[in-house]
DNA sequence: TAAATTAGTTAGACTAACCTAACAAATAAA
DNA sequence: TTTATTTGTTAGGTTAGTCTAACTAATTTA
């Protein structure tokens, strides 16, 4: 049985590795993003490392083990379920779930996170978009690109948000967005890429950084 | 804020408190009650103190303070609260829901709670029939005796169980009783309190120590 | 390639929540 | 009412998770 914090630790290691690609991660890069010391991360992974949940040598980088990795998926499924009935069933705003999500995924109980996923109908992404691993850690990647990557005069529909902070999603609210909503790029400036689109029929210029963080089909 | 443990320690007080009838608690039987050492429960009794959550002197009673009293029954009305979510909504089976609780009423979250408490359309009691205190802390009080106390020949209906362990619950659902179940008492020996109940048409041979447990109406 | 910067490590300290062992106070029993 | 028992306290120690300050290794830049 792992500790609040440890789970903690292989959650964060599981996003950091996954999204840059390489399946690595630094002490330091670790450290701040769950907002505590380099000092106190070098501590915690000589725990992992005899637990055989990470790999890494002194001066090396961190990888996440095969046991690792699937202890931080079941954790990532616990956090996407919990949400998706806080949005689903509790009415909580967008914005709202995943906060409460980050302690209800602590919770343990296997039962407990199988009953909910029936609950809800076994859904395959939360309201992020985001896909639900399931028992076996496995999840549906669907094809997606940012709307950044949209051509001026195209059309496509938000499938996901790459950023998941309160400011940004009530900014995505703002403009008349959410899941499954289509949208069109009417025009773009050359010089700062600030974009003009088109939800509902309402038109909104939003910035780069706006569209980075929209996946669409 | 409070810890985790701290917060089962305020809850351990207000039912050793309430049990007891004097609103008064010893050292050692908290210290049972949290299946923690004297000396642990010592050092624990000063910093609550030092919060004003109870009131003790040296080698005195341990008393509640209003403050104590408040969160403890918020702690209260959580467990209750996801006690019949998780009974109701996810099938949970009586004897289950008990243990899943006691981690989900530690979740820091009013709104949570209150949404809950809508998507449950305001329960005044949980799945064992214990009353679910309202957001000032009130609950409803029923008039209720045990079904020891219940005279041969006469009937009652079940309202509530005093005891929530899985071996009693269990035994409970085997003699074919649940919550608002109408019970017959046939018999009674003189020599050791047996009784003969019915339940259902089916006669069962139960203990003192089972009738004891039983709340009727 | 030598100096500067960044990244990672170590040692020593702190707090919360627990423990054991020894002791003191209060209560019950002889 | 003295003794025995139960109850409660204190002192000192442990572990998990955190910190700061000083250090070392690796990498970048001039």
């Amino acid at each position: 049985m792992l500790s609040y914090t440890e789970e903690n630790y292989l959650k964060a290691l599981l996003k950091i590795t996954f999204e840059s690609g390489t399946n690595e991660a630094g002490t330091n890069e670790l450290a701040t993003h769950l907002a505590v010391k380099p000092a106190t991360v070098n501590d915690m992974l000589k725990k992992l490392k005899e637990k055989t949940l990470v790999d890494y040598e002194k001066y090396g980088k961190i990888r996440l083990t095969d046991t690792g990795k699937k202890i931080g998926l079941e954790i990532v499924r616990k956090h996407r379920l919990w949400e998706t009935f806080l949005y689903e069933k509790l009415e909580f705003s967008w914005d709202e779930v995943h906060e409460v999500a980050e302690q209800l995924e602590h919770i343990q109980s296997p039962k407990l996170i199988e009953k909910l996923d029936k609950f809800l109908n076994f859904p395959e992404f939360d309201p992020h978009g985001d896909p639900i691993p399931n028992t076996d850690g496995e999840l549906k990647v669907q094809f997606k690109r940012t709307l950044s990557e949209i051509e001026i005069g195209g059309s496509c529909k938000m499938v996901a948000v790459k950023d998941n902070s309160s400011p940004f999603l009530q900014y995505v609210v703002n403009v008349g967005l959410s899941l499954h909503k289509k949208i069109k790029v009417l025009s773009k400036q050359e010089y700062d890429a600030i974009t003009v689109i088109e939800v509902n029929g309402i038109k909104s210029s939003v910035s780069q950084k706006f569209t980075d963080n929209i996946f669409v089909v």
